[in-house]
RNA sequence: GGGCGAAUGGCGGAACUGGUAGACGCGUUGGACUCAAAAUCCAAUAGUAGCAAUACUGUGAGAGUUCGAUUCUCUCUUUGCCCA
């Protein structure tokens, strides 16, 4: 016997795979469906350790699928345009385009070492012209649906990277890529009209049964549906300005309004455009961002105008209005009104400003004259010093009845509002699907007829300018309609298009003359499991179930109303990090252990401090690289073990010794192989038997049950418990054929983990057409049973004994037990708890 | 500040609807093989007491429900993520 030597069975395998073609997925409407979607990956250079993590998931999950005769659809593509792409062409000289397809041919013949059942012939990659001239098809039909606008708007403006940033894009106030501070901008942006659909981006995350109830709660909290009222306050002042209108879920604090806070960008703010005090203002607000975030932990800051506005419930209360740095024009109406009894910004605000603070809710136990002192409260309670308000549960009765006076006297009206904002998908960058816009000499927005799609993105041009290329490219820019001059659209736009509808194209990726067909689409979506990082709760995920919404959108013909039936989200692969006494990070190969403690490799002078494990990050150098562990342990066992320490959703943390026990493991199983062969071989006779059968068909309705829990991690225990049972059976006696049989049904039912080492087996038991093995039922019920016995509700013994005995002779049993017979001496029974061939639990009493 | 989750040996983690806590792996310790080491194999491994059988204590802390709680309820502590 040799040692089983990973690299010539791996590649035999994913070349026999390859020229079989089979994971093929053809539409067949008499078989059921199965699609698996991974979130494909962006072309950086590199598979690293979390594709690793997150393809092996979806591989295992494809494999069981098709052994139990779905037809699978396991599909992978390439997230191509991006920055990165332009940053390191711009940096050495490169075509992006050259970069991102020599980058995608490295990492998947990478993923294809995984031995990943991967149709790759519906491969896509979102900067091919195939690709994204559908995108520009589409963006012309929300277009035409009115689902896509133009406006000047203030953007999340990256100084460094020179582009405009969505507000999800924007983290602690700074680029999430670049990490420089954002500053507010105005400019002319696309938008999409994600905010039409919030009501049912919301209502319909209920129908996503198989969706963890943790990402639905972060696009619930996202979506941020508020119940309140609009209210329109009456105006004093110098100028002709009779109403402002606010929103407010807390019209019930009306009687403690003691300001009004307008954005700075309110309409109102015209008048005082040429305020040199205002516009010092104004320049202040600029740099306490734009993210709620930043609001709320920055200064809070007012200008006070002259104008006074008035109480809507009591029209002698007038108090000023301010424009302040805290109200944002995008939500609402750009006006609030201030409550600094009950509002902790209002208080703080008030505080700076001298402002009246007014008590008009009080909590339930406290008596009439509570008032309002150090900080704002804002729990629930009793309305006080609000006249006709006063004694209303707050704020459950006292809103709704707050607002039926307001609508009564034609002072305001209900209104639901929500903190979904449009989607600005303009992106002053040259690597990105091109707008298919052009604008006339009055700048108006005129689409590009369909006839003269795609709209290419120039190649092979200069990158080395200031802000977008594409601004550069004076040919490219401008162009002739029917005769007449436009300028392009040199905006392109956000990556985060492309990846909203990738999972139609891989339904029919060659189709030429639509995005997709219906009858694909009819026949594979929507996608049932996908699976991907949980970083992606919120944008990516929004986006695409707004995007298949859209397309839906007075359109009869297509039907998707959610595209991700389950979602599963894997935790990310961690490692420990290691940095010198200079504070520079190392990284692991670079670091030695002796005696528990960690050394410069080679210099066991220089001690490393080891941090915590974090997830691996280039920045912290704790990464591990999976093309050197695959060539040194194979696939089979990096699958193994990617797997086998944590529970697929929680982080794992990667370790050297394990990566090794699954190496050598794969090993014995092989030495286990090759026993059982032998034996085989031998045509042994002992049919009598049948403990072999039990713990194959008890382990198969476990791994079953795993497998579809992706309870993986459990599985890898599985697997060693199955060693560890078959490798001393198989030193006794055993029937030959009955031998064969369950070493069958356990070659399969591990398969997805270990898909190579498997093949090659039952290639060698000359066994194919394999499928997922059907469990004997009759074979998993126990004759004897595992009685355990409490006494006073204290487990005393177990007894194992025949099936279905009665309470009687099981208690005949205990007291006869030479364990628990002393318990009965001088005690009598009070009470018996029988649960039939499981336990009895005996109380006993003193006599 | 709000929402959601988590807490089990030295470590990662098992435990179906409340019913044998610690499966399985890593590590550690002892042993076998070896001139020696590596590899491999065997054994032990929650804590305390005991030669042992066994007993007691134990799933972040405290209470509650129950014959019985890692599992259900309440309070608290720590921690993670998201939002503010």
């Amino acid at each position: 016997m040799n040692r089983y030597n990973f690299k010539v069975t791996e590649e035999y395998w994913q070349k026999f795979w390859e020229i079989n073609k089979t994971f093929k997925a053809k539409l067949n409407k008499k078989e059921k469906k199965f699609y698996c979607l991974e979130m494909f990956p962006y072309p950086s250079g590199n598979i690293h350790m979390g594709h690793v993590r997150n393809y092996t998931i979806g591989d295992i999950l494809s494999r069981y699928k098709s052994l139990n005769g779905f037809n699978v659809l396991h599909p992978m593509g390439w997230d191509a345009f991006g920055m990165p792409a332009e940053n390191a062409a711009r940096e050495n000289n490169l075509d992006p385009k050259e970069w991102t397809n020599k980058n995608i041919e490295i990492m998947k013949n990478q993923l294809k070492k995984l031995g990943l059942s991967i149709d790759w012939e519906r491969e896509i990659s979102t900067c091919s012209e195939e690709y994204y001239k559908h995108q520009q098809v589409f963006f012309l039909e929300l277009l035409e649906k009115g689902l896509v606008y133009r406006k000047e708007n203030y953007v999340n403006w990256d100084p460094v990277d020179e582009t405009v940033l969505a507000n999800e894009q924007v983290i602690d106030g700074k680029g999430w890529r670049s990490g420089a501070v954002v500053e507010r901008k105005k400019l002319n942006q696309w938008f999409f009209n994600i905010s039409r659909f919030s009501e049912d981006l919301l209502e319909e995350l209920d129908s996503l049964e198989s969706w963890p109830t943790k990402v639905k709660t972060m696009q619930k909290n996202w979506i941020g549906k508020s119940f309140g009222c609009e209210i329109d306050f009456k105006i004093e002042g110098n100028l002709p300005i009779k109403n402002i209108k606010c929103f407010t879920t807390r019209p019930d604090t009306l009687f403690g309004f003691s300001f009004l806070a307008l954005s700075v960008d309110h309409e109102i703010s015209k008048y005082y455009a040429k305020d040199e005090s205002f516009k010092q203002f104004k320049e202040e607000c600029l740099y306490t961002g734009t993210t709620e975030e930043a609001i709320a932990i920055g200064d809070k800051i007012g200008f006070k105008t002259n104008l006074l506005a008035i109480n809507p419930l009591d029209a002698s209360k007038k108090v000023p209005v301010f424009f302040a740095n805290f109200v944002l024009m995008d939500y609402g109406f750009g006006a609030v009104f201030g409550c600094p009894a009950h509002d902790q910004r209002d208080f703080d605000f008030a505080k700076k400003y001298n402002l009246e603070i007014k008590t008009v809710v009080k909590p339930k136990d406290e008596s009439d004259d509570f008032k309002v002192d150090k900080e704002a409260y804002t729990g629930p309670g009793i309305i006080i010093n609000s006249e006709i308000l006063n004694g209303l549960d707050a704020p459950r009765k006292s809103v709704l009845e707050t607002i039926n006076i307001l609508e009564k006297n034609n002072l305001g009206k209900k209104k639901i509002n929500f903190r979904l904002k449009d989607w600005g998908v303009s992106r002053q960058r040259y690597w990105g699907c091109p707008i298919p816009i052009v604008y006339d000499k009055e700048d108006n927005a005129i689409p590009v007829p369909k006839n003269m799609l795609p709209v290419k993105l120039p190649e092979k041009i200069n990158l080395n300018t200031k802000g977008n290329p594409l601004n550069y490219q004076e040919e490219w820019k401008n162009i002739k309609i029917d005769g007449k001059n436009y300028i392009r659209e040199t905006d392109t736009l956000d990556t985060f298009v492309c990846s909203s509808w990738y999972f139609l194209r891989f339904c029919s990726p060659k189709e030429t003359g639509y995005g997709f067909k219906n009858d694909d689409i009819k026949y594979w979506m929507p996608v049932d499991q996908y699976i991907g990082g949980v970083e992606h709760a919120i944008l990516h995920l929004l986006y695409s179930r707004f995007f298949v919404k859209a397309i839906g959108f007075k359109n009869k013909t297509f039907n998707v109303t959610e595209p991700f039936k389950g979602l599963f989200t894997q935790g990310m692969v961690c490692h420990e990090t290691y940095k010198d006494k200079n504070n520079n990070w190392l990284s692991p190969n670079e670091v030695e252990f002796k005696d528990q403690k960690c050394y410069k490799k080679n210099d066991l002078k220089s001690e490393i401090i080891v941090g915590p494990s974090e997830s691996m990050s280039k920045s912290k150098k704790n990464v591990i690289d999976p093309k050197d562990i695959i060539n040194n342990y194979g696939a089979d066992a990096v699958r193994l073990f990617i797997v086998s320490d944590s529970p697929p959703e929680k982080d794992v943390q990667w370790s050297e010794q394990g990566m090794v026990a699954s190496y050598k493991f794969i090993q014995k199983l092989w030495i286990l192989h090759n026993t059982i062969k032998e034996k085989i071989k031998l045509k042994f006779n002992n049919p009598e038997n049948n403990e072999l059968d039990k713990f194959t068909n008890k382990m198969l309705e476990k791994v079953t049950n795993n497998l579809e829990n992706f309870n993986y991690n459990v599985i890898v225990a599985n697997m060693y418990e199955t060693y560890n049972y078959l490798i001393k059976k198989v030193e006794g006696n055993l029937d030959a054929k009955n031998l064969l049989k369950n070493y069958k049904v356990i070659l399969i039912m591990f398969s997805p983990l270990i898909p190579h080492f498997t093949s090659e087996c039952l290639k060698e038991l000359k066994i194919n057409n394999v499928n997922w093995p059907i469990i004997d039922k009759n074979l998993i019920k126990e004759e004897k049973i595992n009685y355990v016995i409490q006494i006073n509700g204290k487990k005393r013994d177990i007894i194992k004994y025949e099936k279905d005995i009665s309470e009687e002779e099981l208690l005949s049993k205990v007291k006869s037990n030479n364990i628990t017979e002393k318990y009965f001496e001088n005690m009598k029974i009070k009470k018996i708890i029988f649960i039939k061939n499981r336990l009895i639990n005996i109380i006993l009493n003193e006599n």
